[in-house]
DNA sequence: CCAAGATACCTTGACAGACGAGGTACTGTG
DNA sequence: CACAGTACCTCGTCTGTCAAGGTATCTTGG
């Protein structure tokens, strides 16, 4: 089951940026913070994980390098730009008009009792 | 611009679910309800929308027959149907907790200012 | 009377994002 | 030395959105 998937689409890529605003990061370990976060109640699939860093370095929102590991699985590092930051603050705004207008839609906050 | 799309995704079938959960009503009433309680800001397209109750009526969430208004436009109305309320119940929590999930993902409710 | 707009329905084809299933390469542990 | 873990990647499929078209009926203005 885990949490609907449809839910979580609009905001793959705001909830990328969001980490990647604390700080470079690389896919594993970004995914890896999620599953905490969400206690392990969600965390992206790689497929899913991969195509959104690859849209979001094409949009000019992130930018990557190699780590230097010299031991280990290679990392692929990313960076925030200012593109992606402004995209962020953006979307966070454009999440909380979504929110609200779903709650509005779906009935939360209003008595739901049938008569 | 409008509302990102995206972010309703998941949400389409709950809301129109929840119009019905009302009474009875036809595809572009509901439509016109969504857009009036929504200031303006949303609406479905309408092969969004046709698309949608097709899909509804095929998992059985709801059920239709033709109106028998003697002038106008025919309209399709739609009922909801037991495993629609059910569906509907269960999308609702579902939206509750993704909601939580990206409102902590995307750092609504903590403090967003750099150091 | 007829053109235009509103109401109300529908279909087709294209596109984007999620994801299952597969693969590569390296490290640490029993 | 096999296996689990880290870490990356690609391909093909599926599903939902939507632009662009179409149909039929009623109302309103010139």
């Amino acid at each position: 089951m885990s949490i609907a998937s449809d839910l979580l689409r609009g905001s793959t890529d705001t909830i990328i940026l969001a980490h990647l605003l604390k700080g470079d990061s690389y896919a594993y370990e970004i995914n890896k913070n999620i599953r905490q976060k969400s206690s392990g109640s969600f965390e992206f699939k790689e497929a899913t994980l991969y195509t959104a860093f690859r849209r979001l370095e094409q949009s000019g929102c992130i930018s990557s390098y190699w780590g230097d590991e010299e031991t280990g699985a290679r990392r692929r590092y990313y960076t925030i730009t200012t593109i992606g930051r402004n995209t962020f603050y953006q979307n966070q705004k454009e999440w909380q008009n979504a929110r609200e207008l779903i709650d509005s839609l779906v009935g939360i906050g209003e008595d739901t009792d049938g008569k």
